[in-house]
DNA sequence: CAGCTCACG
DNA sequence: ACGTACGTGAGCTGT
């Protein structure tokens, strides 16, 4: 077999392996603060290529400096390019240890490039007939691919590797390894910071290297090209084009004085590796090193356990004040969710059981229920309503592995414990899927031992993981956050899913049956206006009748065919009856099908109520969300729908419904997280906030009136400045010119300019930090921000900008219900808080108690926290949900 | 299971 | 040259 040789591209490798890990970067740091991400990730794809590949010689080739041939040559080469922080620069002499440990060389030439070393390396090989892989993080090195090497490139972290043959290159792009130069010659490279030919891309570059071979093919063939701005551009650039291809081809013969014999790979030095690991911290590389190694799969450490029965009950008392519990619903859906078991302990001894019964027994129900015994659990909310199905007041939970975990990173949200917990680095504990198995294979195991160890090992990962969630929270200045918000947040969103909203089924059905009418009269037309039946419901189907049998002009397209979404049909439907009729369709089947049958499915038979889950833990920006069903979609804008809210009535007799909600609050977040003075005046003087933007940006003098399009737009640009503005998306919404709409954000930035300057800092913290936060310090990262790619990065951008806005409102409306359900208890009202819709809180309440509300509601929403403006609270109340009025 | 469409703030 | 406004959940079709 041929020899085999490993070139890695060091610093890239590094780059990526940082920026991956980036937003968890505070979790990456040993005992002497050097942050270890890069270093770790280095690690985790060295183990990834050698599960895979077994080299006879290995090297790691690094840059030296800044200075290069190409920069001699050109001196803008990689200009522009931001500092690289210092957390990333202070690894990098880790990482070279680690490469010598784990037994390879290692190599850098003053004046040249990885890619250099690499490049004549990698041409060596092929010459003395080695078989070579090439590992990087930058595409750019895929014009080495050839018969004999290969080049993984990694992709989304750094294990996760797309491998370039000259196959693989010819079919992505079309053409040859080495016309990849040719490619990024005419196209240019924003990163390394040379320009290509004006106005040509990738598309373009490989049209005409497919066509003329190379860049020097077009030059020589460049008469027959029809004329052109292209063409132009080409002659013009000539000298340009052909010393980017310099710049973009890497040396097959640098002056590399190392050989390939020198650079034989002699496998790991495992006590240096323990060393370093120790020193790094890296504990889940430690453990795998000291257990045998054929099987350091997924073994846990043991865990003894007790099972609980009625006879050994007095065991539970023994616990002291403090242990986790963990009660195991196998569906996720904990209001109806079968019992299967549960645990609860700490270090000093682990219970289990298979029997819910024993909950209720005294000793268990007495630790559960008792606020001095501090309980640690995952997802609190679930355990609050299951021991409550079970007639259990669960008390004294301090910590929720799942809600901090998720507030340290918003992405780490995963149900499942042993997921969550491997995150954290924490690996004592397997995955559900891991031990019930997945699909309609999932069961509880009847085994015992099997099931009990699991039970333990996830109370168990719970309270050892304690103390470092903490020690983040704090460290992120989120203990608050967690503590005074968060946590009582779940006790509050608890009794409102217990509670649930009651729901008339019979009103349902009525609407339902003539809903059922109006559709089959709907679907015959549309039958006959196309000349034959077909399943509207399908929109392959109906742009089959619509843009071929039909021949109307086809407005968009999606990935897979035609588009016929709502903005399309609307501008077909005065060229043809047929599309009012699908629009008509489509609105009634979704509510038939979403509203009427959807509902009706999840009324529990028991109680007549809707018992909805808040998932806590799931949004980016910390808003709640809401399933099974979802009670925060319920149709209002159109009047056919906002008839479904009929259907939602007051759970007792003489009740009624009772609703307040903030006005503009995420404008006026905006004109508090600004300072934009113009705005911040407009809300004090208790302005219609869109007119008086109207006003603004269009230059009305204060006695002209505002039309109500003026307002229309305004109101558009307002929505436009909180998601993260573009003229063009502007410019389609309210249906002006793209100029029109470039000219309407000027404006508004003239007029706010403090808002001007919060989104371009807050976009400059989030490339510095690499996530944004909210009033509470709630946190997103953005781990796009610094992307390559355009469309990855803008959208970052945006979400940079709307996510404090948005997260911001969330955490008033969370701070408000918990001070709402706190009044309610201290005036003994009856009242109940049912449903929250992101700037909307909905009650239930006896008729009497409709004036206590209609003043203690707004008080309380609009005194959460206080901004540098005011807060509007407006209240409505009515019968049912559909009858609310002022 | 992904993609499309559409309900809400 | 990119591909367009932020955040969600659910039902349906078709591979």
């Amino acid at each position: 077999m041929a020899k085999q040789l490993l070139l890695i591209d060091g610093n890239s490798i590094v780059f990526r392996a940082f920026f991956a890990m980036h937003n968890q970067i505070d979790k990456f740091t040993n005992k002497d603060g050097l942050h270890t991400a890069a270093i770790y990730g280095f690690k985790l794809m060295l183990d990834h290529v050698l599960a895979n590949f077994h080299p006879d010689a290995a090297l790691v080739a690094f840059d030296a400096g800044k200075v290069t041939f190409r920069t001699k040559m050109y001196g803008d080469y990689k200009g522009g390019r931001s500092k690289t922080p210092e957390e990333l620069t202070e690894q990098l002499p880790y990482v070279r240890e680690l490469v010598k440990d784990s037994g390879l060389h290692s190599y850098e030439l003053k004046g040249y490039e990885a890619d250099d070393i690499i490049g004549t390396l990698a041409k060596e090989g092929d010459d003395a007939g080695y078989e070579t892989l090439i590992v990087t993080g930058d595409r750019d090195l895929t014009q080495l691919a050839s018969e004999h090497t290969t080049v993984a490139v990694t992709h989304k972290g750094v294990t996760d590797t797309e491998h370039y043959t000259p196959e693989h290159v010819q079919e992505k792009l079309g053409i040859t390894p080495a016309q990849i130069i040719d490619m990024k010659a005419l196209m240019g490279d924003t990163s390394d910071n040379y320009p290509g030919v004006t106005k040509i891309g990738e598309k373009t570059a490989i049209k005409l290297v497919k066509q003329f071979g190379s860049v020097e093919g077009i030059y020589e063939n460049i008469d027959k090209l029809k004329k052109s701005k292209m063409k132009e551009h080409l002659i013009e650039e000539e000298k340009i084009a052909r010393q980017c291809k310099t710049l973009a081809t890497i040396l097959r013969d640098a002056p590399v004085e190392i050989k390939l014999a020198d650079l034989e790979y002699k496998g790991p030095q495992t006590e240096k590796l323990i060393d370093f690991y120790q020193k790094m911290d890296f504990q889940s590389f430690l453990k795998k090193m000291a257990v045998s190694p054929d099987d350091q799969d997924t073994e846990t450490a043991p865990i003894e356990y007790t099972e609980l029965t009625a006879d050994n009950l007095d065991l539970v008392a023994k616990l002291g004040d403090r242990g986790s519990f963990y009660l195991e619903m196998p569906d996720p859906n904990y209001h109806t969710s079968p019992f299967a078991g549960f645990a609860l302990g700490n270090d000093k001894q682990w219970l289990v059981s298979r029997d819910p019964e024993l909950l209720k027994t005294p000793e268990l129900k007495s630790w559960l229920t008792d606020s001095k015994i501090k309980k640690d659990v995952f997802n609190a909310k679930a355990q609050i309503v299951g021991l409550n199905r079970l007639g259990i007041a669960l008390d004294g939970i301090d910590f929720d592995l799942l809600l901090a975990s998720y507030l340290l990173n918003t992405n780490d949200n995963s149900n499942d414990l042993g997921k969550l917990a491997h995150e954290h680095g924490y690996d004592d504990v397997q995955t559900d899927e891991e031990v019930y198995g997945k699909g309609a294979k999932r069961a509880i195991p009847d085994d015992d031992q099997l099931f009990f160890q699991h039970l333990a090992n996830k109370a168990r990962a719970i309270e050892q993981l304690r103390p470092q969630l903490f020690e983040q929270l704090k460290k992120n200045e989120q203990l608050p956050l967690y503590t005074d918000i968060e946590l009582p947040l779940t006790q509050v969103l608890a009794k409102m899913e217990i509670t649930g909203v009651h729901v008339d089924a019979q009103t349902l059905k009525n609407m339902g049956s003539k809903l059922t009418e109006r559709l089959t009269e709907i679907e015959e037309q549309i039958y006959q206006e196309a000349g034959e039946e077909f399943n509207i419901n399908s929109t392959k189907q109906l742009g089959k009748i619509l843009f071929e049998k039909l021949k109307l002009p086809v407005i968009k397209k999606t990935k897979t065919g035609y588009s016929t979404a709502v903005d399309v049909l609307e501008k077909l439907a005065p060229q043809a009856p047929i599309v009012e009729n699908i629009l008509q369709y489509r609105q009634i089947s979704k509510l038939q099908s979403t509203y009427i049958k959807g509902l009706l499915k999840v009324i529990h038979s028991s109680d007549q109520k809707i018992h909805t889950r808040y998932l806590q833990t799931l949004t980016q920006t910390g808003r709640l969300s809401s399933v099974d069903p979802n009670l925060q979609n319920i149709p209002v804008r159109l009047p056919e729908g906002r008839l479904i809210r009929q259907a939602f009535v007051p759970s007792h007799e003489g009740w009624q419904i009772f609703s307040s909600d903030y006005s503009q609050v995420e404008l006026r977040v905006l004109a508090h997280i600004t300072g934009d003075h113009n705005l911040q005046e407009d809300f004090k003087n208790g302005e219609d906030i869109h007119a008086s933007t109207a006003r603004r940006i269009f230059h009305l003098k204060p006695d002209q009136e505002i039309d109500r399009n003026m307002r229309r737009r305004a109101k558009a640009v307002n929505f436009g400045i909180v998601y993260g503005i573009s003229d063009y998306g502007l410019a389609q919404r309210i249906h002006v010119s793209r100029s029109q709409a470039h000219e309407f954000i000027q404006n508004y930035f003239k007029e706010f300019p403090k808002v001007k300057d919060y989104i371009h800092n807050t976009i400059e913290f989030a490339r510095q930090n690499g996530y944004v936060e909210t009033i509470t310090h709630r946190r997103r990262y953005l781990p796009d921000i610094n992307a390559k790619s355009f469309s990855r990065r803008s959208f970052a951008e945006r979400t940079a900008m709307n996510t404090p806005i948005q997260g911001s409102a969330a955490d008033i409306i969370k701070i408000a219900m918990i001070k709402m359900q706190d009044e309610l208890e201290k005036r003994q009202l009856k009242a109940k808080m049912l449903l929250q819709i992101h700037d909307e809180l909905v009650f239930e309440a006896p008729k009497e108690e409709i004036p206590v509300l209609s003043k203690l509601v707004p008080d309380v929403m609009d005194s959460a926290v206080k901004l540098s403006v005011p807060l509007k609270v407006d209240s409505k109340y009515g019968d049912t949900w559909y009858d609310l009025k002022k």
